[in-house]
DNA sequence: GCTTTTTTGTCACCTGGGTGACACATAGAG
DNA sequence: CTCTATGTGTCACCCAGGTGACAAAAAAGC
């Protein structure tokens, strides 16, 4: 009942994907997709889990969404046809950030990203995937901590805006992980979109409640206590 | 006074940069990085601006904003010393996303963006550059949309949404740009964080306004009055 | 040390947007 | 064409967090 779309060089070429790569390019890619039909509201992937396939969206809508600390959806993209997802594939050991599911039945191509990097690209997969690791990984990072924010209170904003701050620039301290950073409360105020005000009051709050302590204007903060009030899932490391 | 950092490859693993490439990539690198010292609250680069240097910073840390609607400023990420910034000018012809300005004083090396790719993956800047743009592309689109969610009105960040909606899924109409999409207020408000009927109540008066108007359940919007509304710059192809 | 400037802490008050509730409209399903 | 689902419109009420104001405490100059 439902049409197989046939998937030639002229379709990609129509839907505007991989623009940039010839002819031969693409069709070698594409002896390698393999393509399958997605009926609406089917999961393809769920964040957490390794990422070992790319996809190309063929024909629908599909939506990528995660969960956040008081258990709704955060919508964060629509994917339109043409468009590529699940580029977590495309860093080493990297799980899916993100839920993937169809808005709408869908028609996606799938390809191992090793297959996709060395058919685009004449450079080892390797290689690549590091490169992209140390160039867009951290962004990555950033678009994690403001697709949690939507949703959260200001306590769990700062807390995961504090996380973010102890992974880059903490040190292992007797009393937890000492940030050699010396921030006000106004620029936690502007990392977190918040006023000054606010922030101090949860900040001596967290205080209070041993998620962090301060020696002179250096913060010391404990991880699965931030973890905690941030409302993340208490291992991932 | 300023005592000049040695920037030999022992500092670059110290600094635990670039741990995939190997030391002969890393010292030809390094004799094609200026190294600059920047003094605190200076500003490197602006949002805006073409982009044509990558940044590692060496020490000090740098802090990344933008200015948001209502004219403050959105601290977005503050950058710590290892940590390669400023990579829009990976993609091609793309734009600085934020401004950069030191946070504390510190030093920085700047290389040219071919150079960079050319010595650490073999293959032309050219190609790395259209994958970068095809693959993370787009979520860079989002990083932008969700870093100008913050500090904004709903009815700012309605806007924002709609725009980006209307890039992926709109179509030219005599009336302005038509969403081939069937979306409702429940979607659009998981899709902005907020509440449906805060969502209902704002899109009417976007009516009302004559920003957008719908004809059955299909949306068509007018971009420049949208952009407006979203309190962005008016011309920003 | 003393003085000036920058941060922190704590108010009282206001407002944008969340919540629940319910009527009405629309669209699929049969 | 009717019945049921799902979406839309509009309330009244509440609360997290914004704003302004000001005093106390730390830092930074000198």
């Amino acid at each position: 009942m439902v049409r197989t779309p046939i998937l030639n060089v002229a379709t990609v070429r129509r839907l505007k994907a991989f623009a940039w790569a010839t002819d031969p390019q693409v069709e070698r890619l594409l002896s390698h997709m393999r393509l399958q039909y997605v009926e609406k509201r089917t999961v393809l992937f769920n964040e957490g889990v390794p990422s070992d396939s790319l996809y190309l969206l063929v024909s629908g809508v599909a939506k990528l969404s995660l969960r956040s600390p008081d258990d709704e959806r955060v919508l964060v993209s629509l994917v339109a046809p043409g468009e590529l997802f699940g580029i977590t594939s495309l860093m080493p050991g990297m799980h899916r950030a993100f839920r993937s599911e169809a808005f709408s039945d869908c028609w996606v191509g799938a390809v191992r990203p090793e297959i996709f990097v060395t058919t685009l690209l004449d450079c080892p997969f390797a290689e690549f995937s590091a490169m992209m690791e140390g160039t867009v990984g951290r962004w990555f990072a950033l678009l994690y901590r403001y697709t949690h924010f939507q949703n959260s209170s200001l306590r769990q904003k700062l807390a995961l805006a504090l996380l973010e701050l102890a992974q880059k620039f903490g040190v292992r301290d007797a009393r937890g992980i000492l940030l050699i950073l010396k921030l006000t409360h106004e620029d936690l105020a502007d990392l977190v979109g918040a006023s000054r005000q606010k922030v101090t009051e949860h900040m001596k709050e967290l205080e209070r409640q041993q998620v962090l302590l301060r020696d002179r204007r250096r913060l010391i903060v404990h991880p699965d206590r931030l973890r905690e009030t941030a409302g993340l899932p208490v291992e991932e490391k």
